[in-house]
DNA sequence: CGTCTATTTGAATGTACTCAAAAGCGGTGG
DNA sequence: CCACCGCTTTTGAGTACATTCAAATAGACG
């Protein structure tokens, strides 16, 4: 139940007034996961937005076979949703779910929407927040289109240096685009030229 | 040197006033370009962010072979920019050039700011914006990793309807991340099973 | 402990790439 | 108006990076 990591979050980007920050609080919901629960499931409309206060959620898509592939990792601190779904109320083409016992903050569209319109430095925050969503998005196209398998790796590791000893293996095989196998034959040089 | 294209384009998030249509259309710059002139080149700071309005822009990024990998293609209605570069004023790993002789509408990133500031619509607009931005960043990338070049090509076609007739067949290859030869085969059933 | 899941290893396979060369296409100038 | 030039597209053969499938091994959790 603490709301002290998104407060702080927020507060680097704008400077809220007390009456602000208690009205922003007021539209929080906490909730609490376990391992493997689901947050979102595909198919269901995504209706919040949601910031990762403890643990690690991940977003990923199936493809036409059933395998999976991960979007994106949330650790504590950072937000997801399915953006597409949570904008034009369509169904989710995420699933979002925890990695490992987690905790999130969520806010419901229509507190969110609300919130920006009382509070023009919370819809600020927001904007400048998008700006930076859409340069890491930018950021990671143009690595996954620019480098291979082994320098996908590397950037993974520095994006998410704390996940890189907690995760298994094959999420983060998951996220840079390869199998499993093929993770582990590059890590391990098993790979003959 | 027309604005209008820009201001509808707000116009469906937004209802400006009068005197803020003025504030925003004055800090409008307007410019033409000629096919395969550079609008940002990597390396550069990019200060500004566009909207073009007539022709069509691209973002690519080259990798270590030399070889271009297109980004995004911005045709009129559509805006672009090295989204990390303008919001850190590092250097962009972007290019940005025109495909065909274009005009854009740009704001320079004071500019943006002060009017973010002063016309609270205007940064809702923003937010909408981005929004929206990051919901099709989300989409093109799990396409990317759950469809297959054929899939992605179709999906191509759907996005930019009005490109596919006008556009270079290599320019397409490299959005959709293949080679000019793989596309090429891949339309004629060239390769053989 | 025992079971379930993750990782490793190997062999065969496939999708897409590289390199090279020919053919097509569009614009420009003689 | 045709000829040439540059660029794009096509075609082919050989290759590479990564996958699939299968099985063995190792780890983690209850």
């Amino acid at each position: 139940m603490d709301n002290s990591l998104l407060l702080a979050g927020i507060a680097k980007y704008v400077a809220l007034m007390p009456d602000e920050i208690d009205r922003v609080t007021d539209a929080m919901h906490f909730k609490k996961v376990r391992r493997k629960q689901f947050v979102l499931e595909q198919g269901e409309v995504s209706s919040r937005i949601l910031f990762v206060t403890a643990g690690c959620l991940r977003s990923y898509a199936v493809d036409a076979n059933g395998t999976e592939h991960v979007l994106q990792f949330a650790p504590a601190g950072w937000w997801i949703t399915d953006m597409l779904s949570f904008i034009n109320a369509k169904p989710a083409r995420l699933n979002i779910d925890a990695i490992e016992d987690s905790e999130y903050i969520y806010f419901n569209k229509p507190d969110f929407e609300e919130l920006n319109a009382a509070i023009p430095k919370f819809e600020r925050f927001n904007r400048l927040l998008g700006q930076n969503a859409i340069a890491s998005y930018q950021h990671r196209q143009v690595d996954n289109i620019t480098l291979n398998a082994m320098e996908r790796y590397s950037v993974f590791c520095k994006l998410y240096p704390s996940l890189i000893k907690t995760l298994p293996q094959k999420q983060v095989a998951s996220y840079i685009g390869v199998t499993p196998e093929f993770l582990s034959k590059m890590l391990n040089n098993t790979i003959i030229k």
